[in-house]
DNA sequence: GATGAATGAGATTTCATTCAT
DNA sequence: GATGAATGAAATCTCATTCAT
């Protein structure tokens, strides 16, 4: 009776206690924050197979059964941390359409940004790629959000290539695919080192794909990557605020 | 490796008795390879974590106590799929010496050498980066290994450098850095998407790798590297006997 | 029943407001009424156990915590069944007396008329004898219900005995605790097993407890269940309008 | 290749190193042993739902785990319960061919030999019912145990007629069921109100069922159960040890 | 009184790992 | 070294129950 026009008749209520529903929709999302961020935090110092649910749900100042209200399973906060990189993402990819920003220096930026706080630490870096090997469904999910974060990296790269600022005889998509490669394989690696700083190893890592390892017989990639030495010397290019 | 000492003490008590000493040790090493045998195929199925001990002491055909004969661990078999790859990757160096291939003939195709049966599907290469995010002491372990690694692409590098094969104007290191993170990014995210086939991602990567993103104004890069289009277009380079 | 005592005291309150009163009252009994009915189906098909409260509440149509405005804790629907059970034979007796029926037949056919529908499905017998094993408040309370159940009982025994339908060198109170001990043991035996009807175990045990498990050298109890082959043979002694 | 003829093979190895077999063997017996009797003691004082498995297994001083071992579930443990008591009754019924004892007093002292120690408290009686009105699983199991309960009835009801100790004009296997049924009755009721004792009250069920309901216009079954005025009284009819 | 999110206890299950034989 | 039962930690899941709205 009730439950046939449910969302109906719940949206109906809604709009009379508008504040109720408010709050508790608040708290709801504030929980879910609340355990994520109990996670990031447990997962930084103890890493991820370490971690118990309930520690997380200790930290998160919760009870057991409601992390699962939240997530699936364990695995499943994985996901939250493929979305974070996401948002991410998408936020610097719209602030690069408002700040023109030359692209070469965007993307060489880019892997810096995603990689400030939280996400420094080299067991927060690794509990971000073990959601690329965790289990079937949770894989699947990063699929997806591989998916957005390829066309973003597409469109980005399409925008340099229009400007001359990338080179146009390869798809954007290919590009694309590689330059994401790179970003994952320096995390990789760094996490497992985790010497020197993510930031360096990141810059490094651009500048070679970017001046490419062919040798150098010619003045014009010097002349686009003028500070290749710098950022190799382990100089960051910029400021990036953390 | 783990075990050696211990095999060693045994053997040496047991010097008199030879035969039986030879069989045991064959023996030994057979366990140990059957095991891990076992454990490659079960985990292409399945997955490492989908995996059990004692569903891979069965298919080995050994007592469930007995695995951890072998392995301290069962994140301690991880390191034998690191330390395939290492014997891999140290008779293709071995090889390219006696070859003389060139450099970036020879490193576009390490890529492809790497990842030929058994290493071939997603679960094994998921498997093996796992071993990159598993516990401490196996993560130090990979350390080693990967130390080796790079000083055998340093290695290369530094010969290619000397042929004029590849650019000077960077540490060997640096390059090496970079091109094993290039192997390790496409790994990682062919492991997710499975799409394609991972040669054609290797070619990919490795092309645009070598020429750089920049712009292309000059022909000298398309020149080195004259059969980038096809290679764009999935057709591999050069067989590779799979 | 037990909530009586606050729904007494808000009805009082809300004297002047008479007909939301009565719709009120009215709707609160309604939906204690849903909620034990949408029990009793849930029952019989699932069990008490594998029932949650929120298949009762959602079959029901009300709210999980609704459930708890009603009933103290999930146990206590179980006193409800004893409740409905008790008023059967309240009603069974009140005939009794009315009708006049002849105690050896009324007896005979009382364990058929208090597990007609609904509660002739295993499913139902077994919830309602959960009800005797549950926690200590609940049988608390059915110890309550079954102190009337005797009563009532023995009532009928007395009776009987007055009338010389049943013997009298025992107390009324002593026959009536064996009638009730073999009403209950068929119940229990019969839930599990499920095999044959419900009622011809009833009339079974019935004929057998009537004239004994003696010898039989004499026509008397012969002749006082005239048709004690005919139960046996599985033919019910009367039909009982369902 | 060993797993092949893995019950043959371990036999042949067992012949040889037979007392480390035996020990085992009796460990895994005699761990069973312990959680049931610590069952057994908890169930007594805090009921079965109030028991938890850790508490079982903490009691019998094993992991959680391994209760896992022994038992599927929580409520396969009742299982053992009915086993306990099938075992009393096959014993009992060994005895009774041996000893030749009356078939009346036999069955008469029955109930009592049942519930003694421990099957005494009302806990235990109420969790040995509860096995009857458990899980599915568990009941089709609790069915097994009393078809043989039920054959061992009707046995002795067999051996009793033949001697003229028990009526002829019933199937046994019908005055068996009602026996059965009397028993359980008994246990029921008496463990809801655990009033007076429990063989006080077997014994007063068992007078009664013996002699019937019908009115008493002859001498004869008073000849056969003269105590029967005795045993109403709480007299004991004998001493049964406990 | 109605509601459903939150709770947390507990059952169940799975396993890696240990250990006595 | 081989074995598999025992272990216990943890994940997972289910629910009865509570509570704020």
């Amino acid at each position: 009776m009730v439950k046939k026009a449910k969302s109906e008749t719940s949206s109906v209520r809604r709009a009379v206690v508008s504040p109720s529903r408010g709050r508790r929709e608040r708290r709801t999302v504030e929980t879910r924050e609340r355990l994520f961020r109990a996670a990031l935090d447990l997962f930084a110092r103890k890493g991820f197979t370490e971690t118990t649910v309930e520690d997380i749900t200790e930290a998160a100042d919760v009870g057991k059964g409601t992390f699962f209200n939240y997530f699936p399973s364990k695995d499943h906060i994985l996901l939250a941390f493929g979305e974070m990189q996401l948002a991410k993402l998408e936020s610097a990819v719209a602030e690069a359409h408002r700040s023109g920003e030359p692209m070469p220096q965007f993307l060489r930026s880019l892997g810096v940004r995603m990689t400030q706080e939280p996400t420094r630490h080299p067991g927060i870096i690794r509990t971000l790629l073990q959601a690329y090997l965790s289990t079937t469904p949770v894989r699947a999910a990063m699929q997806d959000l591989q998916k957005r974060v390829h066309a973003l990296h597409t469109e980005i790269v399409l925008i340099g290539q229009e400007r001359g600022e990338i080179r146009k005889d390869l798809p954007a998509s290919e590009i694309a695919h590689v330059f994401r490669q790179t970003i994952f394989g320096t995390l990789l690696i760094w996490s497992l080192n985790g010497d020197g700083t993510l930031h360096e190893r990141m810059e490094s890592a651009f500048n070679v794909l970017w001046s490419g390892l062919a040798p150098r017989n010619d003045g014009v990639s010097q002349l686009e990557t003028p500070r290749a030495e710098a950022a190799t010397a382990g100089v960051p290019l910029f400021t990036c605020g953390d």
